[in-house]
DNA sequence: TTAGGGTTAG
């Protein structure tokens, strides 16, 4: 009988197999009847946690912690630093800065903390937009020493906030504290000066790293450094590069490289070049990615407005695999609605869940805009419905002249109807509909409707709308 | 635990 017994050994098993985060909480909760009070392993908190966190079920994944956190005040294993990891970095992934923090001294990790905690930490602060002083701040409260990693992410941080000086303050200073700086490191600068413009300072770095640091640049260094060139205007340097890239041994060329060269030479109208990259990928075995095809279908779009050629990438992407997102398709629908072309674009919105992927609000908002910029305003009504039934509003401007073209249609039950449906999501210009109703409404139907749209801002009316 | 590439609107 004792054999037979739901051990905590079955059930990280069945937390294993069980792939609903909710299910596995009731799981977790309640494990099937055992002879002896049920004793967790750390294993099940682990997978537990981890479970809720990445399905950011936050409130769940803290009442376990608490849990955890009397369990292990007793003797026995203390939770892994790598836990508490997971955790702060799904409280970044959230945007959720302070929760970050809390976790970060949470007592169910009652160890003593290492830089990988702090640095955790940091780098969801960063993913939250904090600035670099709140960084440093953290740094100095913890009181951990920092290492390579740490002012990597500082001088990311630096770099995010506009300041490739201060990066360089970082980068000298974590010298003078004898810290020696990785490939990461040099990648981070490298990036940090292209972005600001400093070409020939990224090269120089890329010399030093070698010379003075014995790093060797890798695929990260050499395609900030492509996207510099590009950037300049001189993408036969960047296409040099990547051509120095593939003479070296030690180097693997992939994605990211191609990605970097496609939108570049589609602008400069070279695109016979993208078919020759496209090649040469295959050639070398490496797999045109999402990224990959989002640039050329830009390229069709928007730089060469082949949209034959743009239906043909998406073609490719099915049969290689690469799954279009809404922006692959956002970049259709933006690019038929700029050339008036609104019924090849809302006919691609309407196939989009066949192919699946759901339109977005970008979507949405496009082909709204496209229809009103047309004139068709009976058509853009019509999406309108589309949207307010999915909770997605109107751009400002669209709404604006939504309005004021539904307003020249003469049509004042339908111009009612709109308010309201504007109003459903919060899409009401005062001055847009001020000025459509003093024109077309007499002053008993104004004043009616002003009371329903003030009753409907105090959120207290939306029945008078249907 | 940290760095590179692409894209839609506003």
């Amino acid at each position: 009988m004792a054999r037979n017994k739901f051990s905590s050994y079955h059930l990280a098993a069945a937390l294993r197999r069980e792939l609903d985060p909710a299910a596995a909480l009731r799981l977790f909760l309640n494990p099937p009847a055992s002879a002896t009070p049920f004793r967790y392993s750390l294993r099940c908190y682990d997978l537990i946690i981890c479970r809720l966190a990445a399905a950011r079920l936050f409130p769940a994944m803290e009442s376990i912690l608490s849990r955890l956190a009397s369990s292990s005040s007793s003797s026995g294993p203390r939770p892994r630093e790598q836990l508490l990891c997971r955790v702060i970095s799904a409280y970044g992934r959230a945007r959720l800065p302070a929760a970050a923090r809390r976790a970060f001294t949470h007592p169910a990790f009652p160890g003593r903390r290492t830089a990988r905690a702090l640095n955790t930490l940091l780098h969801a602060l960063l993913d939250c937009r904090a600035p670099l002083r709140d960084l440093l701040v953290v740094c100095h409260d913890a009181g951990i020493p920092p290492d390579a990693c740490t002012y990597n992410i500082l001088m990311r941080a630096a770099a995010a906030s506009g300041s490739v000086d201060h990066a360089r303050q970082l980068f000298d200073e974590m010298l003078r504290r004898g810290i020696a700086p990785t490939v990461v490191t040099f990648g981070t600068l490298v990036a940090a000066l292209c972005d600001a413009g400093q070409l020939e300072d990224a090269f120089d770095m890329k010399e030093v790293m070698v010379r003075q640091y014995d790093v060797l640049p890798n695929a990260y260094v050499y395609t900030s450094l492509m996207k510099g060139l590009c950037e300049k205007g001189d993408v036969d340097a960047a296409l040099r590069l990547k051509e120095e890239m593939a003479g070296k041994a030690d180097l693997v060329l992939d994605s990211a490289v191609y990605a970097t060269l496609v939108r570049p030479l589609f602008r400069v109208g070279r695109k016979g070049a993208v078919v020759g990259l496209l090649e040469e990928m295959k050639g070398r075995g490496i797999v045109a990615d999402r990224a990959v095809y989002n640039a050329m279908l830009a390229g069709f779009c928007k730089d060469e407005k082949d949209f034959g050629g743009a239906f043909a990438v998406l073609d490719d992407m099915r049969k290689n695999g690469c799954k279009a997102d809404a922006v692959s398709y956002n970049t259709l629908v933006a690019g038929l609605c700029k050339l008036g072309r609104w019924r090849d674009a809302s006919e691609l919105v309407e196939d989009m869940p066949r192919r699946g992927c759901h339109p977005d609000v970008v979507t949405y908002r496009m082909l709204f805009d496209g229809m009103c910029a047309a004139g068709e305003f009976l058509e853009a009504n019509q999406v309108l419905d589309e949207m307010v039934f999915k909770g997605f509003a109107p751009s400002k401007d669209g709404a604006q002249k939504f309005v004021e073209g539904i307003e020249r249609e003469g049509d004042v039950v339908l111009l009612e109807s709109v308010l309201c449906r504007l109003a459903k999501v919060n899409a009401l210009v005062s001055s847009g509909w001020e000025k459509a109703v003093s024109g077309v409404l007499n002053e008993a139907t104004e004043l009616r409707l002003e009371k329903q749209l003030d009753s409907l801002r105090n959120h207290s009316g939306f029945d008078q709308c249907n």
